[in-house]
DNA sequence: CAAATCGATGATACATTATAGCAATTATGC
DNA sequence: GCATAATTGCTATAATGTATCATCGATTTG
């Protein structure tokens, strides 16, 4: 049973033979450091059509906005107008762009984290979400 | 003369009626402290047509697409899937976004950016864009 | 000054991403 | 197994933004 399928359990999330192809498709995006994963959602209902070429992409948008409200993956928009996501971590992080070749490269970093929250509150807010986003392009 | 018209001449930017108008609409944009200014595409045409009801919502888009490119005006896609605009600010800045009201803080944080670029770096990177926007509720 | 030229405009068609409606199918509780 | 409720696939629709194209208007050229 994959990680994501898992989670729809222990949340209560029902589970249909699509999601749970759709489950799988997401547990295994998992990016290994130095790919791009994060997929859309073409690039999802594509991959999900290699195991079930019968499963539509309304079903594909509305399980992933399911498993988004569920908390069991994450949505981003980076600067494409599209969104694409990944199965949710235990641990928060960001994300660095390389804006030559789209590569994605997370990064952890507790200091930002808390100056934003430092930031925050000397404006008066308590810091709720945030959205960090760094385009770069490789030292040579 | 607006701050935008003039920006206009001084990098060779055409100027017609409708991109006077418009350039007028974006210079009276800036927020006093407090407000949620950054106007969308509709509320920007909504404004412009109270000066002259004929300019067309297309030639919006393309005048802030043109102003943008230019660099004398910027664009931000905070979480609602439409652009909002600002004039260019001599100092960079990043925004608090009220959850609750809308309203949007603006913010300048020299020891954030400086941690993006040592971030980025570490991770191989020279930073040539970022973007940060936190989210919060007001302390009580 | 008139003609030719070039870019800008307005109206509308189109593209893209995502959601809504609805009949048919599937899953769930008894 | 049967009744009920949720889910699916298909399609239509919404929302944001871009492309097309005939027309307009300004500018240059002769
Ligand atoms: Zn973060
Ligand atoms: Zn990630
Ligand atoms: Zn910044
Ligand atoms: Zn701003």
């Amino acid at each position: 049973m994959s990680v994501i399928e898992e989670k729809c359990k222990k949340k209560g999330v029902r589970l249909t033979e699509q999601r749970r192809v759709i489950a799988k498709v997401m547990s295994d995006s998992k990016p290994t450091f130095g790919s791009k994963d994060h997929p859309d959602v073409d690039e999802l209902h594509k991959r999900v059509s290699l195991i079930d070429k019968r499963i539509s992409i309304a079903t594909v948008y509305r399980t992933l906005k399911l498993f988004e409200e569920s908390g069991i993956i994450e949505r981003h928009d980076f600067k494409e107008g599209k969104s694409r996501y990944e199965p949710s971590t235990d641990e928060h992080h960001d994300h660095l762009i390389d804006v030559n070749t789209g590569e994605i490269i997370e990064f952890v970093d507790k200091d930002i984290e808390e100056l934003q929250i430092k930031i925050a509150k000397k404006l008066g807010y308590n810091l709720i979400d945030h959205k960090l986003e760094l385009y770069g392009s490789k030292k040579k």
